[in-house]
DNA sequence: CAATAGTTTAGAATGATTATAAACTAATAA
DNA sequence: TTATTAGTTTATAATCATTCTAAACTATTG
């Protein structure tokens, strides 16, 4: 298993203990190399499905959030009810499939950058996304 | 009360009778020519101030919607625990003052056209919005 | 192994929002 | 006007995502 000593190399290298939890969440996320889009409940429905053991939901609320707070994460702008998460940490704009409810990366060259002519007195630019709501053709 | 007779009728004109309570939260979303942008918390806590007779939270929520629904409101996508609604129906993007959890309208002549190079099939573009999220100048 | 700090967990608590169902009221017809 | 109806308000309960709590468990270190 290289990848999983890479998991263990990563955590500890950011203070964090390699449980055997942390491992798997982050085999759900990090193993492949697309971008992966989550909400705490898809994240806990693979977990259920891919997994003998359970990952008590409480453990799957912090493992995220720890992960983000160690930039290996980042939370996505959008009106649902609830949070979504991004393996793609780097800033980029986003589709949102409002059917599916899902979250489609755009890469840099599909959209021309943004620039904003206002500013605000006391405030810089902490970032700058931009979402796309999708529907059906037909609608 | 010239206003108030134009808010019984934009009202009943959406087929939506001119309650009390409806009316109430007219002068308070309308009755300013300003842009405003609130969270039902923020809209209960106006009208609490501002008014001798207190107004359920039920009919808070419900004549937000009712309003959304009839296009007087629009939602806005932020990531936070709450939902926040805008007076400006129009399309158009948003700073999103982090410290104070305020939004702040950015006018078309502020941002370029946004152009959106990729497409998905079966998928047409509903809304195209950008969030800029804004921190304190130290930071 | 022993001591410690960090982690997991079930379950309780929180907070925004929505649902329910009874009381109330505006609109309409008689 | 009054009666009838459909729409509205309201208190309250229910829901649901998320966070908190505190006890049990475990990785790390000496
Ligand atoms: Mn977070
Ligand atoms: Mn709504
Ligand atoms: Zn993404
Ligand atoms: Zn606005």
């Amino acid at each position: 298993m290289n990848l999983n000593t890479d998991f263990v190399d990563k955590l500890r290298n950011s203070g964090l203990r390699p449980t055997k939890q942390r491992l798997k969440i982050c085999e759900i996320l990090f193993d492949n190399d697309k971008t992966f889009h989550f909400s705490v409940k898809d994240l806990s429905k693979i977990i259920s499905q891919k997994l003998g053991e359970k990952i008590s939901l409480a453990t799957v609320y912090n493992t995220v959030h720890a992960f983000e707070k160690k930039g290996y994460l980042k939370e996505i702008s959008i009106n649902s009810n609830q949070t979504y998460f991004d393996t793609n940490t780097s800033s980029h704009h986003h589709f949102f499939d409002e059917k599916e409810k899902k979250l489609i990366d755009l890469k840099n060259e599909d959209v021309d950058p943004i620039n904003i002519k206002k500013t605000i007195p006391g405030k810089k630019i902490k970032s700058i996304e931009v979402l796309v709501k999708l529907d059906p053709d037909n609608y």
